[in-house]
DNA sequence: TCTGGGGTCCTAGGACCC
DNA sequence: TCTGGGGTCCTAGGACCC
């Protein structure tokens, strides 16, 4: 018996699998995940990267993130979809119900990835390697797409399981399988080593995690800081963090956007600052949070980024409040040049429950937080574009800008 | 026609206080 | 009189993840 047993349930190329099986049931006789196909931005709004790709796809060369004409070039009849996420959101849902069913703890990672804790389930549920073939195929014949199931004694191995052989499959890589399945793969292929890491390791010989493994700890603290210790912990299968419900916990909400067009002035960037913060505080206040602290990012033409971000006096949740902060942080650090892209998160959150009265100003900001509420309601109710600032009237910008696509967005919490 | 959008965590340096 | 050292908070930016 093990002390803990952990799953990482992940589907596999989840947006186009998600889109192949609802178009299958409803009707279509072409199954995407057969012939080259990908799920994608529009180039027209200069967005069009590639979100995932069916396995004839990735054999043309067409890689998750590369730029949509690329993709087109690889392959000319290349199939492409839009995003649809109030889809993949329901996907998500029904395949964590069926996680659920089985699993006492579930932690949603992202959209398409969960772990679930097994630990002291085995009189339950009997072996978890069973357990996993079960789940595995239960997805597969009712929901219509595949899982990759990793099994293992805690999270950062179960994922590394997960990513192992795909699709469809289950593999377990518990501490006595390092030395076979784990410690050959590259360094890039470790939970945590990204593109800015993997060279750096390269240089000093560490071309494998199994080099990783064998490295000094101490040497590599002295190379990278903690995070050195964190990487070396994790080519030896060492973590620890529990299996938690994803209700809490979280810290910041942030929309941006790139612009249709270069943009170089300051009144039409402010608005489309307000349309962000529109979704912004929307989203906050769906949360039941406020903020305490503000930042604005600016990416130019160039692609060269700046931020700026300000704490608050007092946390808020209006979007008046919040917008007077994005627009002075703006101002301050816009450097007049052209603007491809614009972004505003807030952070810095605390239980909108907590909420106190300004010292000052009472009334103006309680009926600052009744009209919010109010224009909530309507958005919720009859669309996001059903009640708009007047200053959008007779401009491109459109009125709220954030989420999920052309289409109304639907609150993550009210649908995951 | 270069390179989306949503997050988290860590670090470094400056300000400020004692 | 020529300036130590620790602690904390704040901001900017980088790296990573999906």
């Amino acid at each position: 018996m093990r002390d803990r047993i952990v799953f990482h349930i992940d589907a596999n190329s989840a947006y186009l699998s998600w889109e192949a099986a609802y178009r299958l049931s409803h009707g279509d006789t072409i199954d995407l995940r057969e012939i080259p196909a990908i799920v994608g931005g529009d180039p027209v709004k200069r967005s069009g990267i590639v979100l995932a790709k069916s396995i004839p796809a990735k054999k043309l060369g067409i890689a998750t993130g590369e730029v949509l004409w690329k993709a087109l070039q690889k392959c000319p009849n290349l199939k492409i979809i839009k995003p649809n996420y109030s889809l993949y959101m329901k996907c998500s849902k029904a395949m964590n119900e069926i996680i659920s069913e089985y699993a006492p703890q579930v932690q949603r990672f992202s959209i398409d990835e969960s772990f679930a804790e097994f630990t002291g389930t085995n009189k339950l549920w009997g072996d978890p390697v069973q357990l996993a073939y079960t789940i595995k195929n239960r997805i597969r014949d009712e929901l219509g797409f595949t899982v990759n199931i990793g099994v293992s004694s805690n999270k950062l191995l179960a994922k590394m399981a997960g990513e192992l052989r795909k699709p469809d499959m289950v593999h377990t890589l518990f501490p006595e399988e390092l030395e076979e399945k784990f410690w050959p793969l590259p360094i890039g292929e470790l939970y945590g080593i990204g593109r800015a890491t993997t060279p750096k390791l390269q240089r000093q010989g560490i071309m494998t995690i199994g080099d990783l493994a064998r490295m000094d700890s101490e040497f590599l603290q002295y190379k990278l800081g903690k995070y050195g210790l964190v990487i070396w912990k994790y080519a030896n299968g060492i973590e620890d963090s529990m299996t938690r419900e994803a209700t809490d916990g979280i810290k910041g909400i942030g929309n941006s956007s790139t612009l249709k067009k270069d943009l170089d002035d300051r009144e039409t960037a402010h608005l489309f600052l307000l349309s962000l913060t529109e979704m912004v505080s929307m989203r906050l206040r769906d949360s039941g949070n406020m903020c305490g602290l503000v930042s604005v990012s600016i990416k130019y033409t160039d692609l060269g980024k700046v931020s700026h971000q300000r704490k608050l006096f007092y946390s808020t949740d209006n979007t008046n409040e919040i917008f007077n902060e994005v627009r002075r942080l703006f101002d301050e650090s816009w450097n007049n040049e052209a603007i491809r892209h614009l972004g505003v998160r807030v952070s810095h959150l605390s239980s909108s429950d907590d909420y106190q009265l300004p010292i000052l100003d009472t009334e103006k900001f309680e009926k600052n937080r009744n009209l919010d509420s109010t224009i909530d309601d309507l958005r919720l109710r009859f669309g996001k574009n059903s009640i708009i600032r007047s200053s959008f009237l007779h401009t491109p910008i459109k009125p709220v800008t954030g989420g999920v696509g052309e289409d109304d967005y639907l609150m993550m919490g009210s649908i995951l």
